[in-house]
RNA sequence: GCCGACGUAGCCCAAUUGGCAGAGGCACAGGCUUUAGGUGCCUGUCAGUGCGGGUUCGAGUCCCGCCGUCGGCACCA
């Protein structure tokens, strides 16, 4: 106990005020009695959850989500349950409201960290990451979350894994139909292929095939599949990695080392085959616009057109976005590693070639990216020719073309272009000009209009009149826009099959297979020809075989070609299992990959709905209650949570991945919902200020002393503040239990959310909350006496003013709360708190007012006064307070009158008053006559009820 | 460079979406309580819409152009 203490321990306090220690008591004893009474169970309509009676008894369905937590074994500090505190105050709002809520939280916990741990203390990782569960679960009860703990899952138990595994089966047994635009079972597609309905691979007939040949045909068509193509290798973690695990400077998300492009065997996703599906159906989502347009912007969707260009080595096949600046390519550049380049290497080239590939492959992809290098490149010494005019242009490699985009090679429009302009520049290559820039574009670089591309500084990027766009059979010239050109140029290159529209992705499949233990393993075993098969559902789970050895082989953080070792691959008595998958009993291989992190996380929403289900992962009645399309928001609702609130920080990585499993499920049937969040809410982050000394090291905040004025000091030594996330690598982290001793959970629940809008990002300031707490107190005495504890509430009937106050405050708390406003809210009821405060005594109508509107925010506290005022229910499910419409308007109103856009007066006036007497009003008050000083109104507008303008 | 968000008081933030710039909290000053510090209570002060233009009777809000901060993407053809 420090020497500032505020608590009940201060001698003098009375011995009934709202003290922390109170708080506590009050607190500890309420989260008790919520969790034995089972108060935040939801019905199901269904399984072994069901309860018809009081679905029937509870209103419209809710599903409240919050993005569930890694488990962390260092705790939780103040800044982690913002989003949490949201979603429980929303949640307990819409129960009071008379909604059926769903509410639980699990947790996301296998992968790296708890792996690491195990590594190095040699405990098993499921030891640890239960402990830390069980850490967490009581740290979040502490905050008095009104989670339905039945409902509680984690990705690590087998009973979820197994889950996890049968969707992974049911990804791998689906195949995606172009033309349905939608998955299906891949039996049908072999029934297809058998009855001759669709042409496998030749002219040959499916009977004819091999059945090696028919099985490598499946596997193309798979939606998980194996595939030996270049991947992130990542010898530092000792395992591949996804293409959004690997940052913008070429290095692992977790651990930040480095990754290198290798080619090798792994698992993966077919997650572009729903590229357009999952930009189209972004439209029916109630997410932010910057959530859509970072997930528009990683698939990249663009349309172009495929063009073919001959050369000595082959058809070189470029993708374009403005097929209709063909005339204007005068070269072309291939990617260094595109399979043409050997081919087309003249001889005396070769040597230059090799070596200029030799040192684009020493290139970090990052170090290739950095575009303020100047443009390098090798002329091949062939020739390639352009479709639309027979010319014979020259192909070049260059690294600014990246294998991994479009077809790796592009045709190069030096005019229109500004990398091809510079290549060209720097190369001194052809410039031929297409179009006729607008006399601005000249103007503003100070030249004369001329089609001499000599005298250009840049490149020309837009619309403007086509030339020297012709040929015998084609002319753009004189068109002057580029959707027309576009359209000109498409229907030719379809017409004489020189290329085709086309449209390219950014998004890559989804690299699925991770060498590591701390994961769920692959349902899948070999036969002895090395033909994957899924394990039936009667073999799931497929659990994760005991080992001491935890660790992958690790190497070297540049250890480039080294290979991936995985840790189940040393466990040669769990790899080789004999089984009868129908065949009879055999010998297989089990697979020893494990799947990554985010694989847990695209369903979990669903086994809350149904944890305990063993037939299934999800009752499908049950999915459609608490997911279903809700067709009275939006006839085209696309079903899912009702609200999803968690960090910006998974805008393509857990919300892309999930978002894909979901519409593989509805594909095939197993859900009735398009999309998993209808709704999501990015809540802002809690910063803290975070200091460093001289040797640029962060130093311990609460050690920190000084001001802003006088500087700031650690020990003595100078050091300087910064803003950042607060956590610990910043060493300024604040932990509740800091808080809960000083003033209570209530007190920090309602300081989180008083100190601006959910989703804005605000620093932290220990001092700022006691504001809150003062507040608590204030509600507290005004209705409890302090010396005694006795309820100090009246019978009375509140006055006409408290009475209007109180129910202006009830319509504006209802929407604001209902709007996830919860500052403003909170505001008002300040505001009525302050009105209270001032009368001689409490009315009963008012108090049990504000305890029902301050229950959401403050459960503890209010759940208590509750009692106090001679309830012996839970105010949990008490109906939030409604206004009388009647108490909203007042008969008279106060008006300002501006003149001339400044206010000169006000006048008081009946509520309902009409243009007319609003307008003779004005002119009749005194202060308004003295502002007008004799000058005759142009002009008077009346907005009735709420001010008057006069412009002289 | 492109995309997105945001700039209101010493600080965190409101402003019925075009209608009185200030609701709430912190800080600060004075007073009461207290042996004192702290706690608690009462009263009070000051000052601001990033900059420049436009639309309008009226702009924090809408439009145009800058400046700044944060986030995402980036030699993507």
């Amino acid at each position: 106990m420090s020497e500032t203490d505020n608590t009940a321990h201060s001698a003098n306090n009375p011995s009934h005020r709202y003290t922390s220690a109170l708080a506590q008591t009050i607190e500890l004893r309420w989260q008790q009695k919520w969790a034995s009474d089972g108060t935040f169970n939801a019905p199901n309509p269904a399984g072994p959850l069901a309860d018809p009676a009081a679905i029937a008894e509870r209103g419209d369905k809710l599903f409240v989500l919050d993005m569930f937590p890694y488990p962390s074994g260092v705790g939780l500090h103040v800044g982690h349950p913002l989003g949490f505190i949201g979603t429980d105050v929303y949640a307990r709002f819409q129960r009071m409201a008379g909604r059926n809520v769903i509410y639980t939280m699990g947790f996301d916990a296998f992968g790296l960290p708890a792996e690491q741990y195990a590594v190095q203390t040699g405990t098993h990782p499921a030891v640890t990451t239960n402990a830390n569960i069980e850490n967490m679960r009581r740290q979040l009860r502490r905050l008095g979350l009104s989670h339905d703990m039945r409902r509680s899952v984690s990705t690590t138990d087998p009973e979820y894994y197994r889950w996890t595994q049968w969707i992974f089966s049911q990804v791998f047994n689906a195949w995606y139909d172009e033309d349905a635009e939608r998955a299906r079972p891949i039996d049908e597609l072999v029934a297809e292929f058998e009855a001759g309905d669709r042409v496998a691979l030749d002219e040959r007939s499916w009977s004819e095939l091999s059945l090696a040949e028919r099985n490598e045909v499946i596997d193309d068509h798979r939606l998980a599949y194996v595939s030996e193509a270049p991947v992130n290798w990542c010898p530092g973690l000792g395992t591949v990695v996804a293409n959004e695990e690997v940052t913008a400077d070429g290095r692992s998300d977790r651990g930040n080392f480095p990754v290198f492009k290798r080619n090798m065997r792994q698992w993966m996703m077919r997650i572009t085959a729903y590229a357009d599906r999952l930009i189209d159906d972004l439209e029916l989502l109630d997410w932010t616009e910057a959530i859509k347009a970072m997930q528009r912007n990683w698939i990249g969707r663009s349309h172009g057109a495929k063009v073919d260009f001959e050369s000595s080595a082959g058809t070189i096949t470029v993708f374009t976005t403005r097929p209709d600046t063909l005339f204007g390519t005068s070269f072309m550049v291939l990617s260094p590693e595109h399979p043409y380049v050997d081919e087309l290497a003249g001889l005396d080239k070769a040597d230059e070639i090799a070596a200029y590939r030799k040192q684009a492959a020493a290139k970090k992809d990052f170090e290739r990216q950095d575009d303020t290098r100047e443009k390098t490149g090798v002329f091949t010494g062939a020739y390639a020719t352009n479709p639309v005019n027979g010319e014979q242009i020259p192909v070049w490699i260059a690294d600014y073309v990246l294998m991994g985009y479009g077809t790796g090679a592009i045709m190069a429009v030096p005019c229109g272009d500004s990398r091809d302009f510079e290549f060209a520049r720097k190369f001194d290559l052809a410039i031929p000009a297409i179009q006729t820039p607008p006399p601005a574009w000249f103007e503003e670089r100070s030249l004369d209009v001329t089609l001499d591309t000599r005298q250009w500084p840049e490149a020309f990027v837009g619309d403007a009149p086509y030339v020297n766009s012709s040929n015998g059979e084609l002319s753009l010239d004189g068109l002057v826009n580029k959707a027309e050109g576009i359209a000109v140029m498409n229907a030719w290159l379809e017409r004489t099959n020189a290329g085709e529209a086309t449209i390219n992705y950014k998004l890559r499949d989804w690299l699925f297979s991770r060498q590591r233990y701390w994961g769920e393993p692959f349902p899948i075993v070999y036969d002895a020809d090395g033909n994957p098969h899924t394990l039936p559902d009667s073999m799931l789970p497929v659990e994760l075989p005991e080992t001491e050895s935890f660790s992958p082989r690790t190497f070297d953080d540049d250890d480039e070609f080294s290979s991936p070792e995985s840790p189940l691959d040393r466990l040669q008595d769990w790899v080789n299992v004999e089984l009868d998958l129908g065949d009879g009993v055999q010998i297989y291989r089990r697979d020893t990959n494990v799947m990554p992190q985010w694989a847990g996380s695209c369903w979990y929403e669903m086994r809350y709905l149904d944890p305990t289900n063993t037939e299934t992962f999800c009752d499908p009645a049950v999915e459609e209650y608490w997911m279903g399309p809700q067709t009275h928001i939006r006839p085209d609702h696309p079903g899912g949570v009702d609200l999803y609130v968690g960090g910006v920080e998974h805008a393509v990585l857990h919300l892309l991945y999930a978002r894909f499993w979901h519409k593989v499920l509805f594909d095939l049937g197993h859900v009735s919902s398009k999309e998993p969040y209808a709704r999501l809410f990015n809540q802002g982050y809690i910063m803290a200020a975070a200091f460093k000394d001289e040797r640029e090291i962060y130093v311990e905040a609460t050690e920190v002393e000084g001001s802003e004025d006088a500087g700031f000091t650690h020990d003595g030594q100078p050091v300087a503040r910064e803003w950042g996330k607060m956590g610990k690598s910043l060493k300024n982290a604040v932990s509740p239990d800091e808080m809960y001793e000083e003033y209570g959970a209530d007190t920090l629940r309602l300081y989180e959310m008083a100190m601006g809008p959910l989703d804005a990002s605000r620093p932290w300031e220990t001092r700022d909350v006691v504001g809150m707490y003062r507040f608590l107190q204030r509600l507290w005495r005004n209705m409890v006496d302090e010396e005694t504890g006795a309820c100090t509430v009246v019978d009375t009937a509140p006055d006409d003013a408290t009475d209007k106050l109180l129910h202006r405050t009830i319509d504006v708390v209802r929407t604001e709360m209902d709007a996830l406003r919860f500052n403003t809210a909170i505001a008002k009821l300040i505001e009525l708190n302050n009105a209270v405060t001032k009368l001689d005594a409490t009315p009963r109508a008012v108090a049990e007012a504000m305890i029902r509107m301050l229950a959401p925010l403050v459960p503890h506290i209010t759940e208590e006064l509750w009692r106090k005022l001679g309830h012996d229910d839970t105010v949990a499910y008490i109906e939030f307070p409604t206004a009388d419409p009647a108490l909203l308007v007042d008969d008279t109103i106060e008006v300002p009158v501006q003149v001339n856009g400044k206010v000169r007066g006000r006048i008081t006036i009946s509520a309902d008053a009409d243009r007319a007497t609003t307008e003779a009003a004005a002119l009749a008050d005194e202060k308004v006559i003295a502002a007008l000083a004799g000058n005759a109104p142009k002009k008077v507008i009346v907005v009735p009820g709420r001010m008057v303008n006069i412009v002289v």
